[in-house]
DNA sequence: AGAAACCAGTTGCAATATGAGATTGGCGGT
DNA sequence: ACCGCCAATCTCATATTGCAACTGGTTTCT
């Protein structure tokens, strides 16, 4: 596509040009933190409702940058699977201080946000672990052993947030 | 606003609707990084050559967005000056990591890298100590003294790779 | 004083992107 | 054979973006 079609060389412009805009980061942030692979479950278990024809844009374009790449389920003929590359895996820090920001400024509810606090409290030696967590689902690398995965604790800390707020 | 206007309540989905388009974070770069007030330095002066519409409507949604506030320059009665609040100067840290990302993933040019690079070496503790910097000169919190301020680090730096490659 | 340049935007209009909903065509299970 | 699942694509309406020209006022120059 592109040839020479950018703004600018500047880092942070062609960052944005790559996921800045209102829907990459989302798609991101399942991938990453929900634990979604495949277009079925980005469009229908994401709180903010994508429409169908922006992810299709959006995975493609995010292949076409390098942070995806897909390939076809061995077991399910039309089902494909979405991977994080290096390049997304290493947006971990960046999520990681988004989440943190907008929990310190923004109306986040405290359901949608106790993962951000919990990777806030965990600091930068969690968000590591946690990389290697995901080099391992998706790159096949294997990570160093640990009692309690990250994406355990986080799952773990959001299910009792959501049991708490129903019981009321 | 838009009252309940969002999309939901998880800090990196708030965050995105604040600043995750094409422009907001390019203007907040050359306001934090470039040193630039006022309209017509952010109009004229980027690298991405934003158009004055973009401008005036970006500048109005971060205003009330509470990222930058608006005051009459005393000395010109139809000179703005732009003000960086708190919620935008804490956005440093997460500029340092966009660039770095950039620089280390897409095609950057020499030149308009060097400051991500320089952020990136000085690491947190550089971050802090130019958000003090940033706090003197846009909220008018005196900052703790130092030899060489960041701000001009980063102008060396830059000044520096510009003269390098103008030469070679 | 009058002309020229500067300032912070606004306006009009074409091109592009987004969004909701229906539809497509291949696949799997029963 | 039928029904539901899967990854998308199509259609059409609306919203956003981008360019260029323009506004109404203010300082600066001569």
């Amino acid at each position: 596509m592109d040839l020479a079609a950018h703004r600018s060389g500047c880092p942070i412009n062609l960052s944005l040009e790559v996921f800045g805009d209102r829907w990459s980061l989302i798609i991101l942030r399942d991938i990453i933190f929900g634990g979604r692979r495949r277009f079925r479950e980005l469009l229908t278990q994401s709180e903010e409702r994508i429409a169908s024809n922006i992810l299709a844009d959006r995975l493609k374009r995010l292949m076409a940058n390098g942070l995806l790449t897909r390939a076809d389920d061995p077991s399910h003929k039309q089902k494909a699977i979405y991977s994080l590359t290096e390049a997304a895996i290493q947006l971990v820090p960046i999520m990681a201080h988004v989440g943190a920001w907008g929990r310190r400024w923004l109306p986040v509810t405290e359901d949608l946000s106790i993962r951000a606090q919990l990777l806030e409290d965990g600091g930068p030696a969690m968000w590591t672990q946690f990389m290697h967590e995901l080099r391992e689902a998706h790159l096949g690398v294997p990570a160093p052993k640990s009692d309690a995965t990250v994406a355990e604790q986080l799952r773990a800390g959001y299910e009792a947030v959501v049991a708490r707020l129903a019981a009321g």
